[in-house]
DNA sequence: CAGAGCATGTAAGAAGTTACATGATTGT
DNA sequence: ACAATCATGTAACTTCTTACATGCTCTG
């Protein structure tokens, strides 16, 4: 068998079989916009990424230029798709914590001084309530977004709990 | 100023400072032992990064060897702690979703066919009880594991009752 | 006395990052 | 006409990964 997709490799898989054909540079902004900022979205990514799945067959690509401007789109093989849906139900990767950049900080929270604690904690739960949704991912990835965002919140508001407690 | 810390980086400091004084294999065991897949708890990322650490003046190493086997420890200074601190508060990093295999993948979940959508959600609900704590890492850490797992679990539960009245 | 675990580290490579370079098109 | 956006891509670099190499110490 091949090796398998990274998480970037799945995610840009996905994205073209939901959209049906995509140029590298719509999968670009597409991290770009996304609520992520570990994700930068970037060209140096991207364009290497895509020769590499047409390398191994996941995608084709064709020249939809119209004028003098270069537009070339990508989607998926047969091969991707199964590649894709392979990543998309991989359930060992997605029980995975992944990168969790407030679980780290929380798990660490003690190494500040209380009145730091507080100030941070506060922070975190006012601009918790500005991440933004994923881009024209449509109705399903809104109110996962909003489900998402008010499970923090309140994993947030009972751990907060039970340092007070403590 | 410096550049900011990695999370790795981050962590690493954090730990160091929980513990007062580490060996770089006993940091490495940590990532090892934890939950996720994504930190492989590998010398060649641990030992590099105390090597950095030790350059930018974070932390101070000490032979502690009593006999023929090596043993340095690594503990923070002054400046060290500081850098560590301002990795733990930084707010804006730590509302970032970061890495989330599961909210990547449900985010496409359509993308399978339904029969494969309910095997991968049951699996994925069977499986998540036994996402593992982290080691050692005190009462706080388990406290906050298991209201993470709980508040996952609850996302989950709703999405799935979504997908089902969609 | 053998094997697991402690302890150090390096080498080669993968997959990202930022920054740069080039040019076409659209909107004000 | 000018700026923003569309569109492609490369170069240098960072930080991880897996795999290897070496040797000491404790336990059954």
């Amino acid at each position: 068998m091949n090796q398998p997709l990274t998480e970037m490799e799945g995610m840009v898989l996905a994205q073209i079989a939901r959209e049906g054909a995509l140029t590298a540079y719509e999968v670009k902004e597409a991290f770009r916009l996304s609520p992520s900022q570990f994700w930068s979205g970037s060209a140096g990514a991207v364009y290497p990424l895509m020769k590499r799945m047409q390398d191994r067959g996941y995608v084709k690509s064709k020249d939809v230029s119209q004028n003098k401007r270069p537009r070339r789109e990508f989607s998926l093989t047969a091969a991707g798709k199964k590649a894709m849906q392979g990543w998309l139900s991989d359930s060992k990767r997605a029980i995975d914590p992944g990168y969790d950049p407030l679980r780290s900080r929380l798990l660490f929270i003690q190494l500040l001084p209380e009145n730091r604690q507080r100030q941070f904690l506060e922070q975190v739960q006012q601009q918790m309530a500005t991440i933004p949704a994923p881009q024209k991912a449509g109705e399903i990835a809104e109110k996962l977004h909003g489900l998402w965002l008010d499970s923090r919140r309140k994993w947030l508001d009972r751990f907060i709990r039970f340092l007070g407690r403590q």
